[in-house]
RNA sequence: GCCCGCGUGGUGGAAUGGUAGACACAGGAGACUUAAAAUCUCUAGGCCUUAGUGCCGUGCCGGUUCGAAUCCGGCCGCGGGCACCA
């Protein structure tokens, strides 16, 4: 009998299903469709163990889709634009395409022997000029339907190196290269207006019933809705044009409790105070310095500057506040300026105590408290309490006395509004989507600039407007901005000179709408209508939760903006059906802290030894247990020990030499680590089936799961259990015993449990079926034909995830053509019932004993055979139970 | 700082509000073998001068319930996101 040969076995039925074409996805009206997708990579140059879950994953749905009668799509492409190539390309010179294609031609061949029934032939990078023409197209037409426009927006300036920064390149508010601290600085840049739809982005949300709770609330509050107060403060000693501040708060109710005003930095009235007050400006300068980030802005110290100019409340124009410049207010959000309330919101108590600024307690809480319950003006902190909560006000001007923070709200807005003071607005957090990007391996934004004419789109028979490929980055800045000739063109509307657009775009553009493509890639137009109207909507798409709001969002926003432009369906608007967001894969890291020189090579007058972080790489260590936790010793270091007290005894050798290893469990993946498993090294030592079992196996798919060469171990032997037991059953060498009803109702129940396991995204518990199933098959003495059929079932149930060893099984079992093209199992149901079971019998909630019973015995009879129990005849004590409560088919619970 | 999650044996984890620890890994004991590997069988949350029909136990504290890992409130720890990483 041969062995398990995964080496042997892959590359076979791969090559099967590539001739066969089981996996290339034709339009099919006779059959249903199923469109899966996982969201394509980043062409880093490997392959990740968190690619393998991620692609299993689906293929695991795909299959099962497919063997349920679906007409199955399921491609594959790389989100190829973007820094990485750009920052390659800098260190090691090369070209950023170059860099890109090496690495994306690196994946694919990768990927393949991992068997995923992917349609190879529709594979595209976003970074051919083949999609992002087309993505050019998408933008001239949504310039034409007012859905892209140019305005200011803050950048981060690094004012050594004179270019911009992305966020990840700002460390501690400084530049990463040049080290020099980072300046807020404005550019005019395009943007998509995705806020004009922030109300149906939010609405839509409740009509996807398959997205994960915590996605939809995620997104929600990113969109934040808010009902406030809309209404303007009259200046005192302001500038011409000023006499007027407007301000939004979504808490009016507060009004009596205002302090002071604070404007954004970025403020028009901020802006015109600069121009003739130096010590202003400087002011105003230093609250620019530090990145952009929201948590930068939010981390920053508080700072204000007076600008010497008060407003009057609207309620007592005698009563006048100050005017402050505050590095904490946004001027995308609201109006850019705002009243602080110190008594109810901490940032604005922090910022009234540092100026000194008055604190004034509107609402205090309404029962209760009154002992403990300290106002902020004496010290306490800012009283926040949940706007559902009922407060006692004592400086309200609007509704009850005693009510919720909403109530008092609405009856604040009301009384402005009957008042002339204001008026209710409804405003969201979401800020348009700005998608310039000053840097060059990105998708050329198709417009020119002319003297004449102004900002044109190009014409669409010009596009693609491809990239140059002579362009250098050995200093700072984007090369198409320096580009000699690139720039130059005419004008599409007058013929005049004139210049390109040098500004690329976002790569968040090039992944938001790749979904759509797929059904069509290579239309000569974005979408293929016939293709997009039979393949839309993705039915289920699986990515990491990183991924929850940005991508996300503007994947759907761009799925609107399709349908305006005609490329899309109307059914598409929401072009995810169900969702599902996969953990990470960690794995353990590594460490030791090692002397850089040895000691004795230390000489007087020269830098002393020292120690420095060294990170292993999880092949070049043994790791075991010391003193109740994991610790790690060098291969190389073993010398020879060869049990675990010989390991341990090294290792406290090796603690004396500062040698010894820490193992830091479940680390996220990090090459700097050196953490990295090469899921490459897991096919060749296991095979391709054995590293997708384990992927799947023990974690759920929703959290991260831990990488050990214990489980990957664990997985290829079972593999090799099932193989043997299949072969010996397809050999005949099974004993003809006697019938064994037990196991056709295991295989049923199997069919069963697996079904509703791969239906559910439980792949772990299905796969803990899988072994009792396996158990099961392997100690049962029933006949030939049982097994064979047992069999049978248990390599179709594995086949989504262990694709290659299923077919091999099939065909020893004289299975009929590919396993991948068999028709699902469906389980008897007349097979699924249980004669009896199995009634724990609890007494006050403690287990204390349990009856057999027949499934179907009623109530009554159930509570006279629990009376009778000896357990709970002892808890009663000849008395009556206070309480006893059956759940048929579950407990008995007595209550004594 | 703000938003969203997660936390169960030595380890990964299972459990529609209903027997906590399924299924595995590592460990222990045994069988087979000249031996090893492989394989198979059994064992396995913690506690105890009472070994039981016992007590404790799902990050911590409290609550709801006949019954809570699960629901609610507060806290601690870890992770994801915060609009130019993808």
């Amino acid at each position: 009998m041969s062995r398990y040969d995964p080496a042997s076995i892959e590359p076979k039925w791969q090559q099967a299903w590539e001739q066969a074409g089981t996996f290339v996805a034709t339009r099919d009206q006779d059959k249903p469709k199923y469109y899966v997708l996982e969201m394509f990579p980043y062409p880093s140059g490997r392959i990740h163990i968190g690619h393998v879950r991620n692609y299993t994953m689906g293929d695991v749905i795909a299959r099962y889709k497919l063997a349920t009668g679906h007409n199955v799509l399921h491609p594959m492409g790389f989100d190829a634009f973007g820094m990485p190539a750009e920052n390659a390309a800098m260190a090691s010179g090369g070209h950023p395409k170059d860099w890109t294609y090496s690495n994306i031609d690196t994946m694919v061949e990768q990927m393949k022997p991992l068997g995923f029934g992917l349609d190879w032939t529709r594979m595209f990078a976003t970074c051919d000029p083949e999609y992002y023409g087309q993505q050019q197209a998408l933008f001239i037409d949504m310039l034409s339907e007012g859905l892209v426009y140019r305005k200011n927006a803050v950048v981060n300036w690094d004012p050594v190196d004179m270019t911009v920064l992305a966020n990840e390149q700002v460390i501690d508010g400084c530049g990463w290269r040049s080290g020099a601290a980072v300046e807020r600085k404005e550019l005019t840049q395009w943007f998509f207006k995705i806020s004009d739809m922030s109300g149906e982005l939010l609405d839509a949300l409740d009509g996807l019933d398959e997205w994960p709770a915590k996605v939809k609330t995620m997104q929600a509050n990113w969109i934040g809705r808010s009902r406030g107060l809309q209404f303007a403060f009259s200046t005192v000693d302001a500038p011409e044009d000023f006499d007027r501040i407007d301000v939004y708060t979504t808490r009016p109710d507060t009004l009596m409790g205002a302090s002071f005003v604070g404007l954004s930095p970025d403020h028009p009235l901020t802006r015109a105070l600069e121009q003739d007050n130096p010590e202003l400006a400087a002011a105003v300068a230093e609250m620019r310095k530090g990145g952009t980030t929201e948590e930068a802005l939010e981390k920053a110290e508080k700072l204000g500057f007076d600008t010497g100019i008060r407003v009057r409340h609207p309620f007592d124009t005698a009563w006048e506040l100050p005017v402050y410049i505050a590095n904490f207010i946004l001027m995308d959000y609201g109006t850019g300026a705002i009243f602080g309330c110190p008594a109810h919101d901490q940032r604005d108590l922090d910022f009234a105590r540092k100026y000194d600024l008055e604190v004034r307690t509107v609402f205090v809480p309404a029962m209760g408290e009154e002992g403990t319950f300290i106002t902020p003006e004496d010290g306490g902190p800012a009283y926040v309490p949940a706007k559902q909560e009922t407060v006692r006000y004592l400086r309200g001007f609007a509704g009850q006395e005693a009510q919720t923070g909403e109530a008092a709200v609405d009856a604040a807005v009301d009384f402005c509004e009957e008042n002339g003071v204001g008026q209710g607005v409804t405003k969201y957090r979401l800020r348009d989507w700005g998608l310039s990007r000053q840097r060059y391996w990105g998708c050329p934004i198709p417009v020119v600039h002319c003297d004449q004419c102004g900002v044109v789109p190009e014409k669409k028979e010009n596009l693609p407007i491809e990239l140059p490929d002579d362009v250098s980055f050995d200093i700072p800045g984007n090369p198409l901005d320096r580009h000699p000739t690139w720039r130059d063109c005419d004008c599409p509307s007058c013929g005049a000179p004139a210049k390109r657009e040098t500004d690329t775009m976002d790569t968040f553009v090039d992944s938001s709408w790749y979904f759509a493509r797929f059904t069509a890639p290579r239309a000569v137009t974005p979408t293929d209508k016939a293709d997009a109207e039979y393949w839309m909507n993705v039915d289920q798409y699986i990515g990491g939760i990183e991924h929850a709001i940005l991508h996300l969002l503007y994947s759907r926003f761009f799925a609107r903006a399709m349908i305006k432009t005609g490329h899309l369906p109307a059914s598409a608007a929401e072009p995810f059906n169900a969702l599902f967001t996969q953990g990470m894969v960690t794995h353990a890291i590594y460490l030791s802290e090692e002397l850089d020189k040895p000691i004795e090579e230390t000489k007087p007058g020269r830098t002393p030894p020292m120690l420095r972080k060294i990170y292993h790489y999880p092949e070049d260590v043994i790791e075991f247990n010391y003193d109740g936790r994991p610790v790690a010793i060098r291969r190389v270091d073993v010398k020879g020990a060869a049990n675990l007290e010989e390991l341990r005894e090294v290792y406290e050798l090796d603690q004396a030499d500062a040698r010894a290893i820490e193992v830091i469990p479940s680390a996220k993946m990090s090459k700097s680590k050196n953490n990295v498993v090469d899921p490459m090294s897991i096919i060749a030592t296991y095979g391709a089936d054995t590293a997708r079992w384990f992927v799947l196996s023990d974690s759920p798919p929703e959290r991260d799961v831990e990488w050990t060469a214990s489980g990957a171990e664990a997985a290829s032997k079972h593999l090799t259990r099932v193989y043997r037991i299949a072969s010996e059953i397809a050999a005949g060498d099974v004993p003809e015993t006697r019938e064994d009803p037990a196991l056709l109702k295991e295989t049923h129940k199997a069919i069963q449990d697996i079904t509703l396991g791969v239906e559910a995204f439980g792949f772990n518990a299905a796969i803990a079926k899988l072994y009792g199933f396996t158990n099961a098959l392997s100690k049962s003495r029933a006949g030939s034909e049982t097994k064979r059929f047992a069999a049978k079932t248990l390599a179709q149930l594995m086949s989504p995830m262990t694709p290659h060893l299923s077919e091999e099984i099939w065909q020893l079992l004289g299975g009929e053509g590919l396993i991948a093209n068999a028709p699902w199992p469906v389980a008897d149901a007349a097979m699924l019932v249980e004669d009896t079971v199995t009634l724990p019998i609890q007494v006050n909630g403690k287990r204390r004993g349990e009856i057999d019973v027949p499934t179907d015995m009623p109530k009554e009879e159930v509570e006279k055979l629990v009376l009778a129990h000896e357990a709970v005849v002892r808890a009663l004590d000849g008395g009556q139970p206070k309480k006893l409560i059956v759940v048929p088919g579950r407990i008995v619970n007595v209550v004594v």
